[in-house]
DNA sequence: TATAGTTACTTAACTTGTTAACTAATTGCT
DNA sequence: AGCAATTAGTTAACAAGTTAAGTAACTATA
């Protein structure tokens, strides 16, 4: 133990462990869903950026579904073999890829959603749907925050 | 596009990966530091969690560090060799390994402290020292309910 | 309109995380 | 007390993430 322990946040309040605990502890419970369905969590993630859009490019999935932009390539790959997504170079930028959920990868998603939507309600009936919403947006808030923040510095800079 | 938008929260909203967002951003203005003393977020984690208790043994802080077992095997082993820890073996229970931190670990922790504490502060000042306040202690209730729910069900089992 | 600089993505080498099988030790049951 | 079942940790094989270098395409500027 520290011989002075007030050094640091207790690591129950520190938000980058609490945020990695808070995460883990619902994947635990989504996790299983996901193996039956032969899909990661990356995987799964990237499906559900792509399908918020009509189409999206590679580097745009990668920051939204935090992954860099070598683990997509892979990603992409594994899930175009599976027919779940379709992955063209765009035309008025031949460096783009232009990535589009395909039918296939649509009827998964629809096939998944009623799993999911069973165990994120039950979740949100334990925690309540109140602060569940609360939380919801506090996150969503402070990323706006943090955000405006670094693109203020990176604006100044030159 | 999925045909039914409504299948699923836009990920925005989702909690899972509205929680991997918000804490990669964080961990993006962390990280920097994490290098400057060549240590990685999971050794990070893990002197974090071992200066909170005088003793601990290895699968506590493989639950607390949320890491898997193999995985706190080698970091232990990388924070033996650094001279921050030392790991023992119980004498009370051979087959646990107690945990320790050591007056080099702990020098280690207050040397980087400052340097720490300045980051969070400066996080805390954009996003508001109430609303920051607020999402750590909704994190923390919120896991104090599913895991109460958790063990509930694993109880009513058998 | 060359060309230096930047951007998007990929590849390759390396480092980590993951799963499964294993050893050792302890506990629970009869 | 004795043995099956469980637990703690490690090891080994594999999968995934990470870093750095490379290629191709685009942009800004002189």
């Amino acid at each position: 133990m520290t011989k002075n322990p007030s050094l640091y946040d207790p690591t129950s309040r520190s938000l980058p462990i609490s945020l990695l605990r808070t995460r883990e502890l619902i994947m635990e419970v989504v996790r299983p869903m996901l193996v039956r369905h032969s899909i990661t969590e990356q995987q799964w993630r990237v499906l559900r950026v792509i399908s918020e859009d009509v189409r999206l490019d590679a580097s745009t999935v990668a920051a939204r579904a935090c992954l860099l932009a070598p683990s997509v390539t892979r990603i992409v790959r594994a899930l175009e073999k599976r027919g779940f997504i379709s992955s063209v170079r765009d035309v008025s930028d031949k460096r783009r890829t232009v990535l589009q959920l395909t039918e296939a990868g649509d009827a998964f998603l629809e096939k998944v959603s009623p799993e999911s939507a069973e165990i994120f309600a039950k979740l949100r009936r334990t925690v309540g749907a109140e602060r569940w919403e609360q939380l919801t947006t506090l996150l969503s808030d402070i990323r706006s925050d943090i955000q405006a923040t670094d693109t203020d510095q990176s604006d100044a800079k030159p």
